[in-house]
Formats: structure tokens, sequence, C-alpha cells
DNA sequence: TATGAATGAGCGTTCATTCAT
DNA sequence: GATGAATGAACGCTCATTCAT
């Protein structure tokens, strides 16, 4: 559908796609127009129609093209066998938190409009969303199979809580709760896995802190 | 505004809030007519609009009644001096988990549509809703000071973190991505407790279980 | 339908009718609430459903009150023999002007909201308000057959051309177009007789002034 | 906002404009729907708030325009010295009677939704329609000064008697009080002007006709 | 490709009016 | 008489989508 442009061409699908980023995350995809979104890539509205079928499409788009990277990024994470299972997850807290770092408003839309619109696009791409659990998922399995992790704890449900952990965090830098320094990102990463794998409580024998 | 009811007589307002609570959860917000809650309730479209302003204003009211009550439970709990902090925190997780046991399409409505709903709503109650990370705040600031809890981890952090994988336990009883039973509720209650207090690692000395 | 209320009582019915005065005044008929008046008369608004059908049927009724008054007023007027014709135009000016002067709330309502609404209220009251520029011809009737008045003005014709210049007084001062005086007032009844019979120009043999 | 046509192609802008007036008259500004309007230009009901903000934008366009030809068209009047005031007065006269006779359904709008209505858009309006009297006020001052009006009438004062002398006129024929044939329009004309500069006393010496 | 005029279903909201108490 | 809860038709306005150019 999107044919590739002339290069040195505009690529307008792509304009228009980033348009809608900003539009929506700045005023939320149910308060915004599709000419909002024109007007923000500087193009007539009727051609975002030319490129897009619907304004759901858009967002269904910037979900999917994004979470797809993150997919295969935990794979890849998954796949370096020379990584302790805590590392792995580190890398994993690392990715997600750089994504938001780097494009902000990408996430912003696709944690506030997609990941917890159940009833809207939620279904839609609930098994994309569930993918992502079931990779994390498969991590934590294999740190329980090595005797690692615990065993009372499933892997699916130390999964929720990881990633719960972490889009909160995200959440609390969308809704300025939480301070958004270089420091504080890089400490996040650290501390999120620190929090999730060795525990709030002081152990008996302490802790060792991860590498980052 | 709304007279108290004659004893024995429906209370319409608290009907059409009843109602809103299921189109709200069925539906979604903004997939929902006014006419919608009306029908749900039985009673005439115009009634709706003498009881409330506006569609938003049985959002706010909704949230605002229950999170109130769920933000007083926490202050309950944190004054029981008896108990320790992790006792504390399973108190909080088992609160907010039975909330949803009992209320599933309300708390499903606060989660979706106001909790995360970054741009309209979250925006008018972010007060509200930071004020609840505060008070989980404060249960683990204590347990610092007693340095039963980590020094490295803040507590707004770990406030962020606990309550940020509460929540995506109810997101996947929501969305089904995990299963719904009373067991299940009640396993992830100590559980929820366990990863975040103890941590996902086996420690060399093992881990105390909760009492529940 | 309206029941004499008992001697010391409040006539609730009169509240309502007085309400409605101040109220369609400073709003426009159109842009109050049945519930505004209620509220200006202190009573709740099923009540004026009680006294009145309509909305509307308060306005009429305001409205076919006064213009009988002033009706009346007219022939009266003209009853007075002894009375010249430009005495008699200056007799139902002064009582038109003093109907504004003394009620200007019921008067503006009279002309902006009665008056010139041709296509509602106007169409069922026409005939009272034909009436009324048909008294004021018979006055100019009657003195152009004296032959003090022109022939070549139509009576129905200078009958328009004088409440037109009285109506635009009232209107002037109800828009604040024109100073509102007592003196303004009282002038103002002498130089529309004097305008609109000796004329603006000045004469070779010059106009005598109105007494009074 | 509105684009120049093509030449040949309809003005649809134009085309709703023109309906309004229509179904303004007809129906009156208040008792019409916009899809009344819609229905009448033959366009979808979405085109109107295409070309138009509001109901009420399309009636603010039409006084305006309306308005400022009238006002041009005093000014061009006042500015032909050769004329006597009382040629001039004729001449204003005559541009209203002949505005009505011409376009008797913008006419009855501008009159009976705007000029009067006190309340909503006559506030907005009341610069423009203050500068109309101004105008014509400026015509009186003049003869007053050359010593041919009286000079205890002020031209305000008199710029109201003749405005409203006219706008009484049209308001006969709106409201079909008086005949309205060509003949009538065109003697209308002689006589408001003989009425008010004149008057309508016999005077001593006679009054000299207006050319017309 | 690109534009923006044109469409019309749909929605939130208002408010005159009714009626049980 | 008096109240105000209850009704529901009606209306202004929005905006995703289509389509002629």
């Amino acid at each position: 559908m999107a044919a590739t442009p002339r290069p040195g061409a505009v690529d307008k699908r792509r304009l228009i796609l980033d348009a809608a980023i900003t539009v929506f995350a700045r005023q939320g995809f149910h308060h915004c127009r599709v000419s909002d979104v024109a007007d923000e890539a500087g193009v007539a509205y009727g051609l975002v129609y030319h490129y897009f079928d619907s304004k759901e499409e858009m967002l269904n788009e910037l979900f999917l093209e994004r979470w797809q990277i993150m997919l295969d990024a935990i794979s890849e994470i998954d796949a370096r066998d020379e990584l302790p299972p805590r590392e792995k997850l580190y890398e994993v807290a690392g990715f997600i938190i750089d994504s938001y770092r780097h494009e902000p408003d990408l996430m912003k839309v696709i944690i506030v409009e997609v990941t917890r619109a159940a009833n809207s696009f939620g279904k839609l791409h609930l098994d994309k969303i569930r993918e992502a659990y079931a990779r994390i998922a498969e991590i934590v399995e294999a740190a329980r199979r090595d005797g690692v992790f615990k065993q009372d704890i499933s892997s699916d449900f130390a999964a929720m809580c990881f990633y719960g952990a972490i889009e909160q965090l995200l959440s609390g830098w969308i809704f300025d709760l939480l301070p958004q320094t270089e420091e504080e990102f890089e400490r996040a990463k650290t501390l999120v896995v620190e929090a999730i794998c060795g525990g709030l409580e002081v152990s008996p024998s302490g802790t060792p802190a991860v590498s980052g």
C-alpha cells in the first residue's frame, strides 16, 4: 500500500505517521481530529485517507511497528545465552526505558492509547501484547529451571509483575510523577531489576548489584 | 443536588451511577452514549442530566468515590502499628485485589478509563492518584528507616513498582490474560508481595512466607 | 383561572408574572428558561405550569394586559374633545413614554419580544397592534377632516410615522443610544410631536410650541 | 475560508446564505433549524458548518453585509452637496424602501431578527446600528447649521424619528398592515419625507413638495 | 498524488412540559 | 397549592469518511 517514495522525495506516509504520534500524544487519540494530524503533517486531510483507511489504522500501525521491534529485541536478548537471567531482564528493562527516552511521544501513545484501552484497540492487539509477556516469561522460566528464580512464583505471574513495574515507571514519567533525567533513566534500569529480582527487603546475605 | 430518596424508594441517582459502571466497563467510556447508560438504568434520557452535568461527571464521581475508599483503606492499614511492612503491603495488595474481585466492572473503568487516560481524565485526578502512591511510599519509607527495606531503592520508586505490579495483575484479569478464580486472587495477594518484597530470585537463606 | 388570592396573601400568579417581566427583559424570551422565571419569583418551576399553560402564555398575558391599558388610554384621550389634534398626539406620546419611564422592563419586553417578533408572537397579536395604529389614525383623521392636517398624507400612514418615531425613541432608550433622564423624557414628549406635526423644517411663519 | 468558486460553478456558500434569508424570514431565526436552511439550499447538513461556525454567524453575516451597503449609500448621498437636506433624506428613505422592495426577506430578517433583538444580536451590532443613525444625524445637523432645520430639535433626535418612521413603514409592509404595491412604495418615499420634514400639520404658507 | 468541498450519521446537551406526591 | 423528579423530543454541532477534480 505504501509506495516506496523516490529517493530524496519526502515520504508523505511517514510524515503523516510521525505527525500522528505528536498529535495523539498531545491531544489523545479520542480528542484529536484527523485534520489535526493532517495540519501537523502539513498536508491536506484528504491525503491521510489516501494512505490510511481510517484514523484507527494509523494507531494500529504505530503500535504494531513499534511493538514488533520490542518483541524482536526481547527475543534477541533472550538468545544471548551468556547472560544470566537478571542481566537479561536488565537488558529488557533497559530497552523499554530507552525506547521511552528516545521516543517519549510514541511510547506514550502506545501505553496510554493502546496497551490500556482494553475495550477498543487493546482487543485487536491483545495477542501481540500477550506475546511480550510470554517472551519475558520465557526468560523467567529458564531461570526457574536453573533454580535461580523461585519455584512458587510462576513465570507468567513474574513476567506480569516485572512488566507492570516498568510500565508504571513509564507512566510516572509520562504523567510527570517521577523526575526525567538521564541519570534517573539509567538508575531506573538498575533499580527496577533490583527491586523485582532482589526484592525490596534487605536479604540476610545481601544482594549483588547489577552491572550497568 | 441529589435529594436523599425516601426509605424504600429507589435511588435513581445511584441507579444511574451503577448503570454507568456496567456500560462504561462493557463498551468503554468513549464508545458508549449517554442513552446507553439511561437504557441500562431503565430511566429516561433526560434524567441522567437531571442528576449529572455531563457524561464525564459520572466518570469523575465513580472514580473519586472509589479512589477515596482506597486511600482511606491504605491509611488505615498503615496505622496498624503491629503489622510489619510486608504485612502492610500484603493488606494493601489484598484490598485492591478484593476491590477488583467484588467490583470488577468498577475497577476496570477506573483503571482503563481514568488511571491511564493521560490526556483527559487522568490529568484532573493526578493529585488523587499521586496520593495513593505517596501513601504506599510511606509504608516503604518506614520500613527503610527500620532497616528492613533496602536503602538504595527510594520509597517513591518502590511504591511505583509495587503499585505497577498490582495494577498489571488487574489488567491481566481484565483482559483475560490471567485466570480468574478465587484461588488465583488469594494466591496473587501473597505472590505479588513475595515477588516485590522478597524478589524473584532465590535468596541464599530463603524468604519467609506471608501469612494470608 | 387565576383565583383571587386571600387578602394579605401573596398573589403567586402576579409574582410569577412580575418575575417574567424581569427575566424576559434581562435575558430575552428565547434565552431564558422557565426555571429562570421561577427562580426569580422564588417558587418551584412546576408552579409556573400551575398558573400558566406555557412560557408563551406568560408573554401573551403581559402583552395583552399592558396593550389594552394603552388602547384604553388612547381612546380616552381621543374622547377629550376640547383638545386640539396636536395636544391629543402629545398626550398619546406622553402616555407611551411615561409607560416606559415607569415600567421600562415591561415596555422593553413588549417592544422587543412581541411588537417586532412577527413570525411567532406578533401574528397572534397583530390585531391588537393594528388597533393601536387605528386609534391613532382616528385622531389624525379628525384633524384632516378639520383641515388642520394635510390631506395628501393618509391618516394610516401618518399614524405609522408617528408611532414609529415614538417606538424608535423607546428603542433608543432601551439600547442606551439616547440619554435617559427625567428631563429627556419630558423633552421627548414635546419634541416628537413637534417633529411629526410641525416637521423638522423651519416653516416660513414659525411653528407654535406645544403646551406640556 | 470560503474559496472563490470556479467561474460557472455554484457558490455553495452564497447558496446557503440565500437559503438562510428565505428560511429566517419564513420561520424566524429561533424557530428554524440549521437543517431547514440546508434543506432549502439543497445541500447536506454538514456543509452549512463547513462554511459557517454557527447558525448565528449566518445571521451576523447577512446583517453586516447588508448594513454596510446601507451605510455606504447614506454616506454617498450625504456627499452629494448639490442636494438640499430634504432631498438627501428623500434619497435615504428611498434607498431603504427600495432595499425592502427588492429584497423583502433580507430586510425582514434584519429588522425583525437583528435590529430589534436587544438581548442577543442587537448588542453585538449596536455600533453598526448606531452608525446609521449618526450618518442620518449628520445630514440633519448640516441642515440645522444652514438654518433650514429647526434648532430646538437635536439632530440625533431627529434622526431617530426619521429612521423610526421608515422602519415602521417597513414593519407595516412586513406584517401586511400596509398595502404593498409599486405605487405605494414610491408614494411612501415622498410622504415619509413630507411628514417628517414638513410635518403633518398644514403650515400657514404651504410646504414645497419633494421632487421624486 | 493531492486537495478540500461535500456528506450525514451520531452525539451531548437543553429545556418545555407532565405528573406523582 | 406547591414541589421537583421524570420525560423525551429537538437541536446545534462534530468529524470520520467519501469523492470529484
